[in-house]
DNA sequence: ATGTTATTTGCAAGAGACTTGCAATAGAGC
DNA sequence: GCTCTATTGCAAGTCTCTTGCAAATAACAT
């Protein structure tokens, strides 16, 4: 189950599985878009889970720590969002520029561009973002 | 010469050429570097440029809705990037993690990716960000 | 169960990037 | 030079995210 797999994690850095962690990670468990902080923080809220919003950012930031989260910046949106990990392939996004749906691109088409980049710039490459936007079906 | 080109385009949108605009222009014209806005700022401030951060971050903005500069948002960098368009082709970067230096790549690589995606998705693809971090030659 | 202790939380305040309101300034055309 | 409107600078505001600190609580030993 995954809260005692991430109950060790947290053990394993002098850290204690919460009240709070243990929602802000049911939320992203159950839901399948990439949450900003105050999302987290409003949908907590509507669920009357009490929790602060500065709780949130040190929870999604011991997450991405312990490498359970994923921090994504898409382009101009001016807040970061968080994602689960959850033995999920690495990989990207589209967000519709309308109504801000955001669909997983299931590929990362990067690998020998990776290659070629440290071979012209002499680089050791190590992360990258690449993220899409567009209009979705239905904002047409 | 480019500043009279973009004069014309600044009076086709009731727009004037002001000191400050071409204090802004003439340093994106000589930096080689995606500039910040805080650095444009300290730039003209070290040229004894009399100008705002306010009004660098307006004519940024400015020059952006125009299409003669291209802002980019690196990978959690925290603030966006000002460069120069000026006949250059589209392209993308990779900052080092160290030192901060940025490099030009002077490749896209998304052409029949985007086709995929949009296939796949039947989203409208329109723009994206591809950004790449690593480890320069000097700070390896 | 109860107590001990270090981690975590909530609140208030702060940092940093960027925007907005408004009166004063200054381009552009006459 | 004059007029008109865009632009600037200053102050203040917004938004995301972080930090300090006392109070609450999870983990562990007894």
């Amino acid at each position: 189950m995954l809260e005692s797999t991430i109950r060790k994690g947290l053990r394993a850095t002098g850290r204690r599985m919460t009240r709070t962690r243990k929602a802000v990670l049911a939320l992203l468990e159950r839901t399948h878009q990439p949450l900003s902080a105050s999302e987290i923080f409003a949908q907590l809220q509507e669920d009357h889970v009490a929790i602060d919003l500065v709780t949130v950012y040190r929870t999604v930031n011991v997450l991405r720590e312990l490498g359970l989260v994923v921090q994504l910046d898409l382009f101009q949106e001016g807040q970061s969002r968080y994602e689960l990990k959850e033995g999920r392939k690495h990989h990207h996004h589209i967000r519709c520029q309308i109504c801000g749906r955001i669909v997983d691109l299931l590929l990362c088409p990067l690998k020998k561009i990776t290659k070629l980049i440290e071979e012209r710039t002499q680089f050791v490459v190590g992360d990258h973002t690449l993220e899409f936007t567009g209009f979705c079906p239905q904002c047409q």
